[in-house]
DNA sequence: ACGTATTTGTCCGTATGTATT
DNA sequence: AAATACATACGGACAAATACG
């Protein structure tokens, strides 16, 4: 049992979130890092890991000598891609009410490609799931996951399908950490067509991603196929110089 | 006239980036911070900001307590969609040699839609321009710009055709600083297949891109037709908590 | 064109907390 | 349990960019 009070910076990042999210002008003025500081009782330091930490997820730009301002625009950034979030969360923000039809589950023996990326043996076996999810119970995006099998996993699958495959993972000593993507556009197979409820080919936006824990091991390799009709994805790009 | 140095932590970033690229084993580790402090002759902090810095870009994790390590793998990473780089540098890191055609250039009066996102008057002028880029002399990408017109710029852009769009504007005293991007996949339309020189439809990863200032004005928008075939977008995902 | 105030950027030193081995 | 290495936090100082009178 542990209460671990967040650190000051987190703290100090959540409460300048809050500003952000309130805010609805494009390009408003955050209070400057001294402001901000004393407001929140933490040193300017503090107050800048913060907003460097926001920066990065493409809410804040900040000038030299000028301020600090908000990029953040609800309306239009619906997902933004830099950030590790669930597919019901991506849905959810899309303004739709999400759902899971696990469609296939077996344990089996890894074809040679993925063993490659999950750093497998020859012979090991991975969980394979295939998975549909729904927005508004129309269904919108095909998944394929491939897990390098652990004991009891098969079972342990059985009676938490609607779970999210991090927490999933979680139960069994994995925490995903961060993922390495490609993103590909490539056109809707027979089989998606059927699972997704297509009459005929459509442009589907891959995602693949190969995720890993905080040491580095690969635990999770899935093709998530979306519906480019209904889903974009953002992402803010900064110039380096 | 000016030589202003590269600030400490620049080229302390630089520094460690040279050790990754360097580098051809995924996951291992940099030296401790305060041994980079001590290489570089610098204090940890600076050596912080600089890994914080290659952090957000997807070269390292960190892992309190532990070490950082390498995440960067020149092999899978080509193109960090979360760094705004320049479509030559794009096909550069993909391996082939970058060209430019332009196919058209006009003054004209901005399409509602356009002047919307532009912030422009309802009468108010956009270059446009309409270019193909070429990989090894292959046509691989379909792009129209629209730029908020200035005095000048038609016949400025006759002359400087190859230039990057960015140095164009840089002319005209409109540095971009960053994008909002959305990411989408469509199939290619009868004029695309036309210019790219395609026998057929096919999938095409679409970007498009509302290009800023530092100050949050909107100089350049950009539809970019990638030819899914030969191009892909890589991200890192980190998870936030 | 210049100086000043404001604000962010860079840099240092130091101290303590926390995770891992 | 101890050692190591990173994480967090503070305070202070000066530099550099910008805006404004």
């Amino acid at each position: 049992m542990k209460l671990t009070r967040d650190s000051l910076y987190r703290q100090a990042r959540s409460a300048i979130l809050d500003i952000i999210k309130q805010n609805t002008e494009f390009m408003s003025k955050l209070p400057s890092e001294q402001e901000l500081a004393e407001m929140l009782g933490v040193s300017r330091n503090t107050v800048r890991e913060a907003i460097k930490s926001l920066e990065n997820e493409g809410y804040l730009v900040s000038r030299h000598g000028v301020g600090t301002f908000i990029i953040y625009d609800g309306k239009n950034i619906k997902t933004n891609i830099a950030v590790l979030e669930s597919i019901t969360n991506i849905i959810v923000n899309h303004g739709y009410k999400p759902g899971t039809k696990s469609i296939y589950c077996q344990k089996r023996q890894a074809p040679s490609v993925i063993s490659k990326i999950l750093n497998l043996e020859e012979n090991d076996d991975v969980l394979y799931i295939e998975r549909v999810r729904t927005a508004d119970d129309d269904p919108v995006i095909y998944i394929e996951d491939y897990i390098p099998y652990i004991d009891g996993m098969y079972e342990k699958y059985q009676e938490s399908k609607d779970e999210s495959l991090f927490n999933f993972l979680q139960n069994f000593g994995q925490r995903v950490a961060f993922s390495n993507s490609t993103i590909r556009a490539v056109l809707s197979s027979k089989h998606i067509q059927n699972e997704l409820s297509l009459d005929g080919p459509e442009t589907l936006l891959l995602l693949q991603q190969v995720h890993y824990t905080a040491k580095g091991d690969p635990v999770l390799y899935s093709d998530s196929y979306f519906l480019s009709k209904k889903f974009e994805f953002n992402v803010v790009r900064k110039r380096l110089d």
